[in-house]
DNA sequence: TTCATACTTCGATAACCATCTAATTGATGT
DNA sequence: ACATCAATTAGATGGTTATCGAAGTATGAA
């Protein structure tokens, strides 16, 4: 029963995990961005932003990792699509304080 | 008319500022533990974490700088006091990401 | 005025991390 | 198979900053 349901389920944000990966400017803006559009491609990201591809890489592996965003490979692209439950999870945890 | 009107009224929270602020997980805590009473001295927070009074110092400053809480002195003691109000700016901010 | 307490400021150090270039992997097209 | 393009990984570097100890500044008490 119980216990191996955490997939769609919970999942319980990394609050501190979530401010760390904000904590960079650049991140925050790269976030908006992708949260203002509907999926966004890396390339897409890199026209906007002033940074080399690996730099970019990096900061949407962080992303990743914190659970804001999605990364799916598509072909030679990959795509980020804004992790919305994620950010609403954060968001309730914030406001408890 | 307008424009003086701009002291207690917005004074619009920099979110990238807090972001960076809250970024330090030890700045984290000490601000929870601030929201968490209704004020506390220094002395009273430093009990609680394994820092110097220079690093307490030096933390209080930056939540004060980004106006996450007031310090005001108290004869020899200083009085930290979380500034609800702009909490809730900061959190409206990021609810509209 | 002298002492002790509470905090701040200064200067130095160490750790972290964003960023880059270069090399690599992987996919598509010729 | 080869060339090309997208993205990742690896390694190096520089800038930022959390942290400390020590010296400085108030403040209140003796």
């Amino acid at each position: 029963m119980a216990v191996k349901r955490e997939s769609a389920a919970k999942a319980a944000v990394d609050v501190q995990a979530i401010n760390r990966a904000l904590g960079d400017p650049r991140r925050f803006e790269i976030l908006q961005h992708i949260a203002a559009g509907q999926c966004v491609g890396c390339s897409a990201l890199r026209t906007e932003f002033p940074i080399t591809a690996a730099t970019m890489s990096h900061h949407l592996k962080e992303l990743e990792a914190v659970g804001l965003v999605d990364l799916t490979r598509n072909g030679k692209f990959v795509d980020v699509t804004f992790r919305r439950m994620t950010w609403q999870r954060y968001l309730a945890e914030l406001k408890k304080l």
